[in-house]
RNA sequence: GGCGGCAUAGCCAAGUGGUAAGGCAGAGGACUGCAAAUCCUUUAUUCCCCGGUUCGAAUCCGGGUGCCGCCUCCA
């Protein structure tokens, strides 16, 4: 049975959609403002997870994702990069999207944008200001979170707490400094839009709640995004699609994904601490980024480091080394001893494994415990691959075939494709032909058991970044990582 | 100041009141001419500190200490 953390609720709850076989999930995207850092990843890669999950249950998922691309940042973006607020927009949701495509992350069921939803989102308000929780002053339109009695329920505050500890500026026609606009007059000369009220933007939180209302309904499952957007972005999200809908709840979980800081430090775009997807990208793989993400529960803050990524890649290869050796073993149809299924042969319980990977799962997506059960499974089917006395009996065949596929399906879950790696070419100024002389010298010399002259063949070609390694097949040579 | 969260081996990290998963690094071993790569084994008498509840607590309660997030249109 699965289980979800509801920030709602403060605790993990048994999932039961709204409408049998049916989930719809709403996650908030991002500004479309710069490239992708670690932190967009770690969410995308987070709510991939999930939606993935849920589809392996058997949910017909719609799952919804948002594009901030009109705001003040976009417009003095666009400005410093001399584009049009059009134009940036466009070229870093094309990169944000390249990005996660790496991370084998499932294209959302739908992009919205806000610009392209600028007539709900004025439907909206007006909604509002019939209904009474909204007032419009100077072109500007605010939510009063005073007519909304629930207002503080998702962040756990109250209407006092927050104004006595207020940080907020004041701002003179609001009616309490809590409100916020649905509405505003956009600045002198910048895109902007007809509205009841004027020419003018809308306000951000107003985007999340007419975009998903209209593709998920007013009632949906699941709504997800950063912790650091609980407050105040979807607590005004709920006040204003309760209001407006007269339904509650807007969204029946709700789930925050953890921070990623830096050296202990918050990291945003802000600090300008962070690290971009493609500077990752361009040292690492997709497979190997998205790994380190998962090895941590998507909960939990995440104190980025290179130091652990690097970790990460060693710790995958391990999977990756057992699966390709699995697949080998597969493909050599050739002396499959007719021995029975030996006496006292005893495989690992492979149901049971599949069985502790999903309740890892199931206990609200924990995938640091998920790829535990991963690596215990590697250990067992080394064990018996890589035993002295192996082989390759009938019973061991269907074992490993079977491991394969179960391999397959979990990583399947995860979303971690590890299909052999890339093979490393060779380094750039060392010719090939050369190299292969080299080593067929130092074969030669090998032959001969003069040590020395193969070793400084070696040595000399480590030291040019090329490893050279002796195998039963004979001898590999790679460029050195990095 | 207000609200919330976290403290588990050298590092990362999971942990449903019942006697500490997993990974990385380290150590030992197999393999190798030696290596490399790979594989196997091994590494916390104890879970920040002090009390309490309980037959029994890393897990629950109270207090303390330390760190972090939010209260700023940052995922």
């Amino acid at each position: 049975m699965l289980k979800i953390y509801n920030t709602l609720s403060r605790q993990k709850e048994t999932f039961l959609p709204l409408e049998e076989g049916k989930v719809g999930i709403y996650v908030c995207g991002l500004t479309v403002q710069n490239y992708s850092h670690i932190g967009h990843i770690r969410s995308a890669v987070a709510y991939d997870v999930i939606r993935r999950y849920l589809e392996y249950r058997g949910y017909d998922v719609t799952y919804v994702q948002n594009f901030t691309d009109i705001n003040e940042k976009i417009v003095e973006r666009a400005r410093e990069e001399g584009l049009t607020a059009e134009e940036l927009a466009e070229k870093y949701t094309q990169a944000y999207l390249e990005d996660i495509e790496q991370l084998n992350v499932k294209r959302a069921s739908h992009y919205v944008k806000a610009t392209e939803n600028i007539d709900a989102i004025i439907g909206m308000i007006e909604t509002l200001l019939e209904k009474g929780y909204a007032y419009e002053v100077n072109g500007n339109v605010y939510f009063s979170v005073e007519n909304y009695e629930d207002y503080g329920k998702l962040s756990g505050r109250s209407l006092e707490d927050m104004q006595a500890g207020a940080r907020i500026d004041i701002v003179e026609e609001k009616k309490n400094p809590l409100d916020f606009a649905l509405w505003k007059k956009a600045p002198e000369g910048e895109k902007d839009w007809e509205s009841p009220w004027g020419r003018g933007w809308p306000g951000w939180h107003i985007e999340c709640s007419a975009m998903s209302m209209k593709y998920l309904g007013k009632s949906f499952d699941i709504h997800g995004g950063g912790a650091d957007l609980i407050f105040p972005h979807h607590e005004n999200e709920i006040a204003q699609s309760e209001a407006c809908s007269g339904h509650k709840p807007f969204a029946k979980y709700w789930v925050h994904n953890g921070p990623v800081n830096l050296k202990g430090e918050k990291m945003s775009k802000s600090v300008g601490n962070f690290y971009t997807t493609r500077e990752l990208l361009e040292k690492y793989r997709g497979v190997e980024v998205r790994y380190y993400l998962l090895t941590k529960h998507y909960r939990s803050p995440i104190d980025f480091s290179l130091e652990e990524l690097e970790e990460a890649g060693t710790s995958l290869k391990r999977i990756t080394n057992t699966i390709n050796n699995l697949r080998r073993l597969l493909n050599t149809k050739v002396d499959i001893e007719n021995k029975k299924a030996g006496e006292g042969e005893k495989l690992p319980d492979l149901a049971a494994i599949k069985d502790e990977f999903l309740q890892a799962m199931d206990d609200d997506f924990n995938t640091a415990r998920a790829i535990g059960v991963v690596h215990d499974f590697v250990t067992a089917v080394n064990r018996l691959v890589n035993a002295q006395d192996f082989v390759l009996t009938e019973s061991n065949y269907s074992f490993i075939k079977e491991a394969d596929a179960i391999f397959t399906e979990i990583l399947g879950i995860l979303g971690l494709d590890v299909r052999e790696a890339d093979t490393q070419t060779a380094g750039e100024g060392l010719h090939e032909p050369l190299i292969e002389l080299l080593l067929e010298v130092r074969e030669m010399a090998r032959q001969k058991k003069d040590w020395a002259v193969a070793d400084r063949i070696r040595d000399g070609l480590n030291e040019l970044g090329i490893i050279v390694r002796d195998t039963p097949q004979g001898v590999i040579w790679e460029k050195e990582r990095g």
